[in-house]
DNA sequence: CTGAAAGCGCTTACAG
DNA sequence: CTGAAAGCGCTTACAG
């Protein structure tokens, strides 16, 4: 069983290679075809098994129909499931997805996107990471269109969706200094990302806000070194807490929450009876499977629909659409189930 | 900034494409073109940042250098994980990958496999949705590289790599007896899948077997039905596990322990001083957030990694390689921590 | 109504 | 040592 081609049902129907191609791409009857020849073609093609090769069509067309879609690390919920929004939204396009992790490194990113444009994709949605600023201005000077998530550069002009980080922090602290907590903590990575800084802002703005806390307690802040270990990253928290003893902590990344709860465990500390935890959280994994922290919740799969609506803009697919094409969705503060239920 | 091509280089340092090609695919010395020529050539490619066109490239020579990679939803971790270790290792051997899901649907299954042939794919790394047993050989009939990973059709000779689920299942259902548990229940979905049929065997024999266990208890499943929805499928375990009072429950798969939890939860039962937990745990999710019950490990990284090399062993990239193309990996029973500390 | 021909950007025998 | 030419499988003006 070899591949079928379209030369090769040129010459079994006996007509040319163009009448094969218009027919088959529904053009029969803009170019008049007879319904005659149409049936026949249409029937052997169908028998044959034909499937056009798309490589040959994109070398052709000049495209690919398919897009690039750079993130951290796919196995990470928070990509994973931005990943499939993406892919599903891009679907109703008529576009494919490929996906690419980066890791979080530069020379790896650089790789991934050359490789991206050697393969003809149309378009880029990418979570950039720290220094991939002039590859993504190398983009939009081939005019290959971009579309930026979660992260940004404030001071390149790219079409983006970013998270607002700050309000979600902010109502996450109005809700704990309105119950009463009086020591509330913040841990943090130091990175020096954009939505991270937002966070602490966020955090240091609301206790600067709030009467109740602007005597009794000052700023509470451990920014961990992102390129500590597991295992020093968890003894900086765990030295912390002891130092510290807040009544409440607020941990400023998914991947922080875990290690701090793994520390309350084995200080045996109790949740939310000793101590307070608000996480963000990626992909309701904290909610899910423990109901006893709070939550601020990322609008992942908003931010992966509204990505591919500020791309098809670009390539021309969706009409009548965004004027803004620099967009800031919220996240939402989820308190843990026991308070809402009280 | 237009796209700079092979052409574009040949009419610039004035010779023929080629030669341009020879000397940019490294075969400069093996065509003895001369050096003063090859640095000039390198020299203008680099200046104009040539990126040749690997559509074109595909074209030409027949290969993408893409494998297809068929999951069921690459949100879900165990695919997730899976599909980050086949890129990896892929890429080792000069292999990129795009990933599809299937949603376990067989239609949207077929459709994927139709557009990965379409584009040209050179290989077929699937989990392989009910039913797909026609498209699967389909495929190698058209030669291509099939490898498939977690299922398998028995009836049909596909290189494949499963999980021991049989052996699994039989180390965790020992330690419960040894630890002197009584009343095992075993909780799971009523799917045709070989992987499930396996667990539940080795329950069963597990129990048939047990001499402490033959007389005082007698078997106890709940086999869910897979359509039913996420309250339905609480009730139905809520129900189970208030009527049957196991001391032990065995959950034989990773979102039946989700829905199991949030049950024992909302029925306050305490783990494990109540009620022991094991579940299968695709992706250490249960190990990381919830020390206190005991899981069943898959071994998703290693039978990525096979299944590459699976791959390759067909495209003859792979010397010196497996003889055996039909691989069944160990899963690991890993008990809760606190019964590891005592 | 239908066909012959050019061309997308490469690689690779073949000839000199 | 280097170039002219064919060809991968399509699409699409152009001609009739």
């Amino acid at each position: 069983m070899k591949k079928v081609s379209l030369k090769d049902i040129a010459e079994i129907t006996g007509v040319s290679t163009s009448t094969v191609s218009f027919i088959l791409n529904g053009k029969a009857s803009e170019m008049r075809i007879s319904e005659a020849l149409k049936k026949k073609v249409l029937a052997t093609a169908n028998k044959l098994g034909y499937q056009p090769n798309q490589i040959a069509v994109s070398l052709r067309t000049g495209q690919t129909k398919i897009l690039g879609l750079l993130v951290e690390d796919i196995s990470n919920n928070f990509f994973a499931l931005l990943a499939k929004t993406i892919e599903d939204e891009a679907e109703k396009f008529g576009y494919r997805v490929v996906y690419c992790s980066t890791e979080n490194d530069n020379k790896k990113g650089q790789a991934l996107l050359r490789m991206l444009a050697q393969r003809q994709v149309d378009g880029f949605l990418i979570t950039p990471t720290l220094g991939m600023e002039t590859d993504i201005i190398k983009l939009q000077l081939q005019h290959k269109p971009v579309v930026l998530m979660d992260r940004y550069f404030p001071e390149v002009d790219v079409p983006h969706v970013l998270v607002n980080n700050y309000g979600g922090v902010t109502s996450a602290m109005q809700h704990l200094i309105q119950q009463g907590y009086e020591r509330i903590a913040f841990i943090t990575v130091d990175l020096a990302l954009n939505q991270m800084q937002e966070r602490e802002d966020a955090y240091n703005d609301a206790l600067s806000k709030s009467s109740t806390q602007k005597t009794k307690s000052k700023k509470n802040i451990l920014s961990i070194d992102p390129t500590a270990s597991r295992e020093e990253k968890k003894k900086l928290i765990a030295r912390f807490l002891k130092n510290n003893k807040p009544d409440a902590v607020f941990f400023a990344t998914n991947y922080l929450g875990i290690l701090g709860l793994e520390c309350l465990r084995e200080q045996k500390i109790r949740i939310p009876e000793e101590l307070a935890v608000v996480c963000f959280d990626d992909h309701d994994i904290f909610r899910l499977y423990i109901p006893d922290i709070s939550v601020v919740q990322q609008p992942v799969e908003e931010m992966g629909r509204r990505a591919v609506h500020l791309l098809m803009d670009q390539l021309g697919k969706n009409r009548g659409a965004a004027t803004k094409n620099q967009l800031r969705l919220d996240a939402t503060f989820v308190p843990r189930e026991s308070t809402q239920k009280i």
